[in-house]
DNA sequence: CCCATCTACGACACGTCGTAGTAGATACTA
DNA sequence: TAGTATCTACTACGACGTGTCGTAGATGGG
């Protein structure tokens, strides 16, 4: 859904509409409602500019990525779960994604 | 659902639906359809026991919440952009959350 | 043989999601 | 001014996941 996000930044349906695979055949009108559904659930942001609406992403897929991180891990209550929550995570990352948290860890120190 | 599972470990269907809430009033039914369908999708193990089915769960607590979370993150596709979602992470967990990366980070670099 | 206990399978109400059509307002054009 | 192109608003429908049960059929104890 929000996967066609990825493409430009603020744009009308039409624009939405025209930048989609071909090969789909959405119809307008269905690129309009999910639209308008993603805006009414605050993933995205509705502006009004000339005579038709304008959409933009309310956050980065990287900002929306760590928030539902974020939001699995609030299943786990604070203290010790969540501690031992976060050492699984680490343990399943892999070496790249251990190497990245160190560095953002690290620079995170230094504010 | 699987929020009936931080109670006891391996347990009967009768077992589980003694240490609900007597408030909900659920149907000793509905416990069995709700545990037949977590052992389908794999979230519980099952296996007999006497004559009845004893359930456990297959994953601790903290295990599933570390899977969900790797599950979000699969979203971001690897490299840079995993990166920044990482670090978008590390930069909302909070100082406690911090402080248990970092010291998850030390263990498994031991290994 | 009868009753208690279990599991298996089906059902129904809801909410969400992907998809789309119709209706009504607005604006551009001939 | 009438016609056409655009847009949004509202409604709909099927597929799924979930929470909630009920009925049927197997099985074992009095």
């Amino acid at each position: 859904m929000a996967r066609l996000w990825d493409a430009g930044e603020p744009l009308t349906v039409r624009q939405v509409h025209e930048r989609l695979d071909p090969d789909r055949g959405l119809a307008y009108t269905t690129v309009m409602t999910v639209l308008d559904r993603l805006a009414k659930k605050g993933v995205v942001t509705q502006q009004k500019a000339d005579r038709a609406y304008r959409y933009a992403a309310a956050q980065t897929r990287e900002e929306m990525t760590a928030a539902l991180m974020l939001d699995a891990l609030s299943a786990a209550p604070d203290g010790a779960a969540r501690d031992a929550a976060l050492a699984h995570f680490v343990g399943r990352v892999g070496p790249a994604g251990a190497a990245a948290l160190a560095a953002a860890l690290k620079a995170a120190e230094g504010r």
